[in-house]
RNA sequence: GCCCCUAUAGCUCAGCCAGGACAGAGCAGUGGUUUCCUAAACCAUGUGUCGCAGGUUCAAAUCCUGCUAGGGGUACCA
C-alpha cells in the first residue's frame, strides 16, 4: 500500500512552503490546510494546488510569486514529470509516464486488494441499514437505504475498518400488533369466517395472500384457540414470512448481513430495564401527564420525548436508546453509522441527546439521512404506504429493471438529493443504463484475456506502454484509492458510480485505439505489455463494481 | 409558525464540505466509424439568467442574509 501521489504532493507542497519561509522567500505565517486536487482540465496536469492563491492575502505577495517560490522548491522525484506554475497562481503537477506505467505492475501484484487503505486502522464500525419494519414487503425507498448502507460498508472495509453490517428488526410495538391483528383477520377470512381488519390495519393485497397461505399450510387450527393466543401465533408466523421475504429481496440485490438484531430482544433480555435505570439514575427521566419522558431538552434537543406512553407501552425511542447502548457499551463499536430516510430526521436530535445521556460521544453516532424517493409512472406520482397497500415493491422494480441497474441508479445520487424515479422512464432506459457501459468494459477485457490465453505475458515489459490512450487508462486506474478515501471521509458512496463510468470511459477508447492481441509476430512484446495492462484494468473495474455491489460479468 | 434537505443543459444528476484556471457527466438530439481481441463500443457536434435579490471577497454555482418553489419533520406512530 504505497502512499498515494495526492498525499505525497501535499507533503511536498507543505515542505516547499516551509523551506521558502526558511530561506526568506516567503514571510512566516502558520500554514492553513492545503488543498491539492484533481484539476478539471487535462492540460493542467494530474494534480494542482491553489495554495498560492489562498496565501496571497496572508503573505502579502502576488500569488504568482508565491507559486514560483513553491514550485522552485518541489524536489525532483521519480513520480513527477514536471511541475508548472500557471496564472493566476496555480501550481500544476504532472505524473511521470514511466512511473505511471510501472504502476500497472503494482496493481497486478495487489490484485483484489488494490485500492485498500489503512484509514480505519481496524476501528470497529457498525453500519446499520435497511431496517425496514417487517410489516410489509420492501419498497424502493428501502432499496435506496440498503444500497447506500451496503456500499458504504464496502468502502469502509476497503479503507481498513472492521465493519459489521446489521439489520434492526422492529418486531415489537404497535405496528407489529396491527400487522398481527390484520393477519388474523385475513387468515380467518380465508377460512370463510366474517372478520374485519383493524381500522389502522394493513390493507395491502400481500396480507390477503399471506392469510390464504397460512390457512392452506396450517388449516383452521388457529381458529380453534382463544383469539389472543391465535393472534400471538400468527404474529410469529407472519414475522417469519416477512423476514424471509425481505431477506430474499435483499439477496437479489446482493445484500447480506452479519446480524439481524431483534427489537423484542431489547425488552426480553432486560437490556431496556437496565438502560432505563441508567437514565433514571442520571436524572434524565421525568414522569408527567401519565407518561414517562426522556428529558432530552436538557441535552441539546429542543424538546422532551416520550419513552413510555401513558398506556404503559414503550415507544420506539425507548428501545432505540437501549439498542444503541448495546452497540456502544455492550459491543464496543468505535463508531456506529445508521442510515435513515428523511422521514426519520426528527429522531436525530433525540438520539444525539440519548448518546450524551448514556455517556457516549454523540459524534460517534453518525446518522446518514437520505432524502426520500418519489416514485412516478409517467406524470402520475405513486405514493408509498404499507398501510394503505399502495406500494410498488422493490421486488417488482428488481424484476423490471434488474438488480445491477437498480443498484447503480439508486447509488448514483447524493444522499441529500431527493430522487425522482420514473418507473416508466427507468424501464425504458434500462438498456441505456450506464451500469452496462461499465460492465461491458469488464466483459470486453475478459474476452481479450480469453482470446489471448495462449500467451504467457508474465514477462511482459510495461515500459513499452506509452500510447496516450494507455496512459489515460492508467491515470484513471490510479484514482481508485483516492475515490475510496473520498467516499469514506465524506460518507458518500455516490462517488463510486461516477468513477466507474470514468474508468470505463478511459478503457473503451483505449480498446478502440490500441490492438491488445495482434497477430503480427513483431507485436508480441507490446501484446504482452498490453495484456498486463488490461489484466490490471480488469482488477480495478472488478473492484469498483464490487464496492457498488454490482456484478462483473465475464461476458455480455 | 419553527426545523432539515433540495433548486445547475431538453431530461436525470455531479461539482458546494476545504471559494480560485473558459461550469461537468450520462441520457435524449445531429453527423460519422466495423479487412484480427464483443458496435451494450468509438469519433465529432449543440446546449446553461448555476431558482430570484442582496452581501462578503482580489475571486462566489460554492460562504452569509432575505425571498420564491418542491420534498420531509414537528411535542404520548415508527
Amino acid at each position: 500500500m504505497p502512499e498515494q501521489p495526492l498525499h505525497k504532493i501535499e507533503s511536498l507542497v507543505r515542505a516547499a512552503i516551509l523551506a521558502a519561509q526558511d530561506a526568506g522567500d516567503l514571510p512566516s505565517f502558520d500554514l492553513p490546510p492545503l488543498v491539492v486536487e484533481r484539476p478539471q482540465r487535462e492540460e493542467h496536469g494530474d494534480y494542482a494546488t491553489s495554495a498560492a492563491l489562498q496565501l496571497a492575502g496572508t503573505a502579502r505577495m502576488p500569488p504568482l510569486a508565491i507559486a514560483e517560490a513553491i514550485a522552485a522548491r518541489i524536489p525532483q522525484t521519480d513520480f513527477l514529470a514536471h511541475v508548472e506554475v500557471a496564472p493566476p497562481g496555480f501550481v500544476n503537477f504532472t505524473l511521470d509516464d514511466q512511473w505511471l506505467v510501472r504502476h500497472v505492475e503494482e496493481i497486478l501484484a495487489a490484485g483484489e486488494s488494490y485500492g485498500n487503505l489503512r484509514l480505519g486502522q481496524g476501528q470497529k464500525v457498525q453500519v446499520e441499514y435497511g431496517s425496514a419494519n417487517p410489516t410489509g414487503p420492501l419498497h424502493v425507498g428501502s432499496g435506496r437505504n440498503t444500497v447506500i448502507g451496503d456500499s458504504l460498508a464496502n468502502v469502509l472495509e476497503a479503507a481498513g475498518y472492521a465493519v459489521q453490517r446489521e439489520y434492526y428488526v422492529n418486531d415489537a410495538g404497535t405496528q407489529m400488533r396491527l400487522f398481527a391483528e390484520t393477519l388474523y383477520a385475513r387468515y380467518a377470512q380465508a377460512l370463510g369466517r366474517d372478520e374485519s381488519i383493524p381500522d389502522d390495519g394493513y390493507r395491502g393485497a400481500y396480507m390477503v395472500e399471506m392469510g390464504d397461505d397460512i390457512a392452506r399450510e396450517e388449516g383452521d387450527r388457529f381458529l380453534q384457540m382463544p383469539r389472543e393466543e391465535a393472534v400471538a401465533a400468527l404474529y410469529e408466523i407472519g414475522l417469519g414470512k416477512m423476514l424471509a421475504s425481505i431477506s430474499d429481496d435483499l439477496r437479489l440485490m446482493g445484500i447480506t448481513y452479519d446480524r439481524w438484531f431483534s427489537e423484542r430482544s431489547v425488552y426480553d433480555s432486560g437490556l431496556f430495564d437496565q438502560v432505563l435505570a441508567i437514565l433514571r439514575e442520571e436524572h434524565y427521566v421525568v414522569e408527567r401527564e401519565g407518561a414517562v419522558w426522556f428529558a432530552s431538552s436538557e441535552l441539546g434537543d429542543d424538546k422532551d420525548n416520550v419513552l413510555i406512553r401513558s398506556d404503559g407501552e414503550p415507544g420506539y425511542l425507548a428501545s432505540d436508546i437501549a439498542y444503541h447502548y448495546d452497540k456502544f457499551i455492550g459491543r464496543g463499536f468505535d463508531r456506529v453509522i445508521d442510515v435513515w430516510g428523511a422521514d426519520h430526521q426528527g429522531h436525530v436530535p433525540r438520539m444525539k441527546a440519548a448518546m450524551r445521556a448514556i455517556g457516549v460521544d454523540p459524534d460517534h453516532l453518525i446518522l446518514i439521512v437520505y432524502q426520500l424517493v418519489t416514485l412516478r409512472r409517467g406524470d402520475e406520482i405513486v405514493r408509498l404506504s404499507k398501510r394503505t397497500g399502495d406500494i410498488v415493491t422493490l421486488r417488482e422494480v428488481l424484476e423490471e429493471i434488474g438488480a445491477d441497474a437498480v443498484r447503480f441508479l439508486l447509488l448514483g445520487r447524493a444522499a441529500d438529493s431527493q430522487m425522482d424515479l420514473d418507473l416508466d422512464l427507468a424501464k425504458e432506459q434500462a438498456a441505456e443504463n450506464p451500469v452496462y457501459y461499465v460492465q461491458y468494459a469488464h466483459a470486453r477485457i475478459a474476452s481479450i484475456l480469453r482470446y489471448g490465453q495462449g500467451i504467457d505475458f508474465s514477462e511482459g515489459d510495461v515500459s513499452l506502454l506509452g500510447h496516450p490512450a494507455e496512459l489515460a487508462l492508467i491515470r484513471h486506474m490510479l484514482r481508485l484509492p483516492e475515490v475510496i478515501e473520498k467516499a469514506v471521509t465524506s460518507l458518500s458512496p455516490h462517488y463510486l458510480p461516477y468513477y466507474a463510468q470514468e474508468l470505463a470511459g478511459a478503457f473503451h477508447p483505449f480498446y478502440k485505439q490500441c490492438r491488445v492481441v495482434s497477430s503480427l509476430p513483431e507485436d508480441m512484446p507490446l501484446n504482452k505489455a498490453r495484456l498486463k495492462l488490461v489484466a490490471a484494468a480488469k482488477i480495478v473495474l472488478a473492484r469498483v463494481l464490487a464496492l457498488m455491489g454490482v456484478s462483473a460479468p465475464e461476458s455480455m
